[in-house]
RNA sequence: GGAGAGGUGGCAGAGCGGUUGAAUGCGGCGGUCUUGAAAACCGUUAGGUCCUUCGGGAUCUCCCGAGUUCGAAUCUCGGCCUCUCCGCCA
């Protein structure tokens, strides 16, 4: 969330933000409500130092035993006041606070504008698009070839857009998730986790999901927790009301988790298979780094999601998000788009986002500079590295032969055999 | 599931109705000593909010919420979490 002090003396750049990202919050009201409750706090704080004043000579009266009924009675109409007082505060605070979680972060200034997807950029373009010089098949009809995927049978035991990965298909999935976590321990330095898949509600506010997109997430019917859609939500709170120390910073993290997103996506043709489910594995990358250069932080962290697809030999695209793409949260962002020469068109596998310190600041996450300065928030990053569902579509697609089989890259074969 | 213990500053850990925002230790920072470092010694070291004539002043915060009281880290009730023992279980 946003520092309120800053949205009081910044009106019109969070003015800007809101309309950026599409969000509609009262901000003239809360810029109201903050006004009425400093007025507020000046007058109850008033009241408070005569009644600390005051009961101060009442304990040093009564340890000498003399009497303290007219202390005592003169300061009672002095706490109802402040009672009265602290209960305006309180009910001010909260309506305060039900507009501020509700602001979204402000994009930097090197984020594009636009009202729609169409305000994307593309940074760079990587790869060569594989030519067929046969009839390719789509992955659908390679999977049930195959036999590697079913979302019959996974429909069967859950619902529709539940992939069921079966022989060789279920081998790739477990291939992919290695090699990743493999490529970003060994290669890019960070350090693996494994962590719940169950989260509960403070997590999910930590990170932003909450309030705005409860309705996208499972949840427990007995417990107040809620199936992660994306490992950042586990991994950026593990460190919640952490006080890293300068040296220990940046902090970088990668996890392996299913990712459960229940989403109402349209169906059709756009998102059939493997492009859209409600359940698929991830390997994200999670970094705690200091404020300064944050900017350079996402472009490395985007850079080591792009070692994926590049390994992988699929051709991908990366997009510098707009404001109307970038999340509630975010700062700036990078999607990266993997092709398929089958389906035609780019597929989204990863998105890395710099979150400025909006999510440390509501998890509490700060890091104390060397030298004994005061404590900030740190900045937090996430980005996928990658997303496998789609992976597996553009893997499958691309590297289908003309004898109905698969050639995986070089690279992936060795957690194949 | 049963029984018990506990949640206090960066960390460890006292305090259990009245100058206690909090002893003490560790860690951090500054200094003395030293060719330099270590050790030793001295000093210093939470955060939020509001006001400010920018010197500072005030107020809140000891897991969260409600209550008792003139006054709560300290008492009462509710919630959350952690730990120990027993039971059950992959």
């Amino acid at each position: 969330m946003l520092d309120l002090k800053f949205i009081r003396e910044n009106p019109d750049k969070v003015r800007q933000a809101l309309k950026a990202k599409l969000v509609i919050a009262d901000l003239d009201l809360l810029l109201r409500l903050d006004k009425n409750r400093r007025a507020l706090l000046q007058e109850v704080e008033e009241q408070k130092k005569i009644r600390n004043r005051v009961n101060g000579q009442i304990g040093l009266k009564k340890k000498k035993g003399e009497s303290v009924q007219e202390l005592v009675t003169s300061i009672s109409t002095v706490s109802q006041k402040i009672d009265e007082i602290d209960r305006k505060v309180g009910d001010i605070d909260k309506s305060i606070s039900t507009i501020l979680i509700n602001i979204p972060n402000i994009p930097h200034e090197t984020v594009p504008v636009s009202k729609d997807s169409s305000g994307n950029q593309v940074v760079r373009e990587w790869g060569q698009k594989r030519q067929f010089g046969f009839e390719a098949s789509d992955h659908l009809e390679l999977g049930r070839r195959l036999g590697w995927l079913s979302f019959e049978r996974g429909a069967a035991v859950t619902g529709s857009a539940f992939p069921v990965f079966q022989g060789r298909g279920a081998r790739l999935v477990r291939a992919l998730i290695n090699f990743m976590l493999d490529l970003h321990t060994k290669k890019h330095g960070y350090e693996e986790v494994s962590v719940p898949h169950l989260v509960n509600r403070q997590s999910m506010f930590g990170t932003g999901q909450l309030p705005r997109l409860e309705g996208d997430m499972y949840a427990l019917k007995d417990d107040d927790y809620f199936l992660i859609p994306t490992a950042e939500v586990p991994v950026t709170n593990l460190f919640r009301d952490e006080m890293f120390e300068e040296k220990l910073l940046p902090r970088k993290l990668v996890a392996y988790t299913p990712c459960y997103r229940r989403e109402a996506g349209s169906y059709g043709k756009e998102t059939k298979g493997l492009s859209r489910v409600h359940q698929f594995d991830k390997v994200e990358l999670v970094k705690f780094v200091k404020p300064e250069g944050s900017l350079e932080e996402l472009e490395s962290l985007v850079k080591e999601a792009e070692a994926v697809l590049q390994l992988l030999e699929i051709p991908y695209r990366v997009l510098l998000l707009s404001t109307a793409d970038l999340s509630f949260a975010g700062m700036k962002g990078y999607d990266l788009e993997a092709w398929s020469s089958v389906s035609g068109r780019w597929h989204e596998v990863s998105s890395c986002t710099l979150f400025g310190d909006f999510q440390a600041r509501r998890m509490n996450i700060r890091y104390r500079p060397a030298g004994g300065a005061k404590s900030e928030y740190v900045h937090t990053l996430n980005g996928s590295g990658v997303a496998l569902a789609r992976t597996v579509l553009c893997l499958m697609e691309n590297f289908q032969t003309a004898s109905g089989g698969v050639e995986f890259p070089k690279a992936l074969r060795p957690y194949l055999d």
